[in-house]
DNA sequence: CACGACGAAA
DNA sequence: AGGAGTTCGTCGTG
């Protein structure tokens, strides 16, 4: 492999790897990076990445090994590879397949080392969900135990290959349509093609669980659909919220031979179980009070389900993780946008839904002109000198507050209009009283969760029909799934450093356009302010996309 | 029974 | 660490 001396890359022993933004290869770079590294930091024009043992597995699931990763690395550092870093490589990279469960004779059975098993065995977590040895490198596992395992080891750094399958589930007729019901031609793309083949992994025990990675618009319903079309078994359908349900419902209906007699919803409104069934996560998270049980979780058994999809798998809550511990033997299908975490439960995801099994980057879709090309923008504005004076006799906590609602912002705001006029527009923020103040200064309207539903469908229709140009939206923003897409969105404060909401707001312009297929994101940040750093961290998903910020100060 | 309002939960 | 939003279930009203 060639080396270049001034490379864009200074790789370190502590597994972290420097990416010099301006270098020529830059780009090329963050390509291989990103396969098997995370963005932890970035400041100025050094880009930090960080590999981790789930990073390294992750790539692993999807085929790489260690020569490829150590060759990328090596193609790109400035001064070559620490000698510990590669072997530190090495060892994470061999330990995804060291272990493997499988079924033999009925039994349920971990294979490994002698040595390695011995010492796993030794602890008590590990212990008590191992039934009998075997011999040295086989031990009998109880199969409720099979989940749990799987986790309690992955804690441990020790990933397991899960090769014993699963049960098929109450069969289901099912087809694709190639025309829809609503009479277009529908064919699936294909790298939805592609992710379902390697989900599914025909022919092979290794399918069948595990997470396919999308961006916002590029149809990972669909990627479901085919998923059930193609093991025509019952399926679980589990989503973020009501509207999202029916969502599902209609694309059911519209694309698959299912009739509407089979496909039930369970939310809080009707409890219907059908062949296909589609919950909420809160339905099935919901108490009465705490000391009561998730009495819905008996959904989970209620029919036989050969597939349980989980939609936006980076919001399934912990409660949920437990549950599917206990069904490892029923398919799984996790579907996300942006597989961050802010809570850090990746390792449960990976253990417990599966490993990353196909990922699309953004600006891949975005080439092919499935999603709107986006030109983010970071504009940076200063705090007025009364204003300043206060923040920095402020406690901590307000002074995220004072930044984030820094009146100085509505000129920005206002000049953006001027520059886009004509052309629908999205205003997000996170604090009600700014939302409201800047509204009222603007003549814009303005949705929060207070507005009834009906208010909110009128205001969305009016946008769409262009009507109403501008609209102001709170955290609603986040959640409603049939918010009308725009091609501006101002971004005037956001929670904290979510990496997540910054990239589900940029969703909100990514549906493709007429034309040139533009669209323009803006994110408003006070400078010399906590807030600078906040908006950094939350930009670390798109960047790691190969997104750029443009920097405009005021 | 259909609905809207309200409090609790995560 | 905190603000805002959603959902579920219950209870009251027409």
């Amino acid at each position: 492999m060639l080396e270049h001396q001034d490379g864009p890359l200074i790789v370190q022993s502590d597994m972290t790897v420097l990416l010099d933004y301006e270098h020529p290869m830059a780009e090329e770079a963050r390509r291989k990076l990103i396969l098997f590294a995370e963005l932890v930091k970035r400041p100025g024009n050094w880009h930090t990445y960080k590999m981790s043992s789930l990073s390294l597995w992750n790539a692993a699931s999807t085929g790489m090994d260690a020569a490829s990763i150590i060759d990328s690395l090596k193609q790109y550092a400035r001064y070559g590879l620490p000698g510990v870093l590669e072997t530190n490589i090495r060892i994470l990279m061999e330990r995804y397949g060291k272990l493997r469960l499988e079924i033999s004779e009925g039994k349920l059975l971990l294979y490994g080392e002698e040595s390695l098993l011995h010492e796993l065995a030794g602890h008590s977590v590990i212990a008590e969900c191992l039934q009998e040895r075997i011999n040295g490198g086989t031990w009998e596992v109880s199969p409720e135990h099979r989940g749990q395992l799987k986790q309690e080891l992955i804690r441990l750094g020790f990933p397991v290959i899960d090769l014993a399958g699963y049960h098929t589930g109450e069969a289901l007729s099912v087809a694709l349509r190639h025309v829809t019901k609503q009479g277009r031609s529908f064919m699936l793309r294909d790298y939805q093609h592609q992710a379902v083949n390697l989900f599914y992994k025909e022919g092979t025990i290794q399918g069948g669980s595990g997470v396919v990675v999308l961006p916002c618009g590029a149809g990972k319903t669909i990627v479901g659909i085919a998923a059930l079309a193609r093991l025509n078994s019952a399926t679980l359908i589990l989503t973020s919220n009501a509207t999202s349900v029916q969502q599902w419902k209609e694309e059911l209906l519209d694309k698959t031979t299912l009739l509407p007699s089979e496909v039930g919803e369970y939310t809080g409104s009707s409890k219907q179980v059908r062949p296909v069934t589609i919950a909420t996560y809160q339905i099935l998270t919901h108490r009465k009070s705490k000391k009561d049980s998730f009495s819905h979780m008996k959904l989970f058994s209620e029919r036989d389900w050969g597939l349980i999809i989980y939609d936006e798998v980076h919001l399934l809550p912990a409660p949920v993780f437990r549950m599917t511990a206990d069904i490892q033997a029923t398919r799984r299908l996790g579907l996300t946008a942006t597989l961050v975490r802010e809570d850090g439960c990746e390792e449960d995801v990976f253990s417990l839904i599966g490993p990353k099994q196909f990922e699309l980057q953004w600006k891949t879709v975005e080439a092919e002109g499935h999603i709107a090309s986006v030109k983010c923008t970071e504009i940076r504005v200063p705090l007025d000198q009364g204003i300043s004076e206060l923040y920095h006799s402020s406690e901590k906590r307000s002074r995220a507050r004072l930044a984030a609602e820094n009146p100085g912002k509505v000129t920005v705001v206002r000049q953006l209009l001027e520059r886009h006029q004509g052309t629908p527009t999205l205003i997000i923020g996170q604090y009600l009283d700014q939302l409201h103040a800047l509204a009222d200064s603007l003549a814009v309207p303005v949705i929060t969760g207070e507005l009834p539903q009906q208010e909110r469908q009128s205001l969305y229709e009016q946008f769409k029909a262009g009507d109403v140009p501008v609209l102001a939206v709170s955290k609603v923003a986040n959640f409603a799934v049939d918010l009308p897409d725009a091609a501006v969105a101002i971004q005037i404060s956001g929670s904290y450093g979510s990496r997540q909401e910054e990239a589900q707001r940029i969703g909100r312009i990514l549906r493709p356009k007429g034309g040139l297929n533009e669209a323009w994101f803006y994110t408003i940040v006070t400078d010399d302010t906590s807030e600078t750093e906040y908006a950094a961290r939350r930009q670390m998903f798109m960047l790691e996309q190969g997104y750029q910020y443009e920097l405009e100060k005021r």
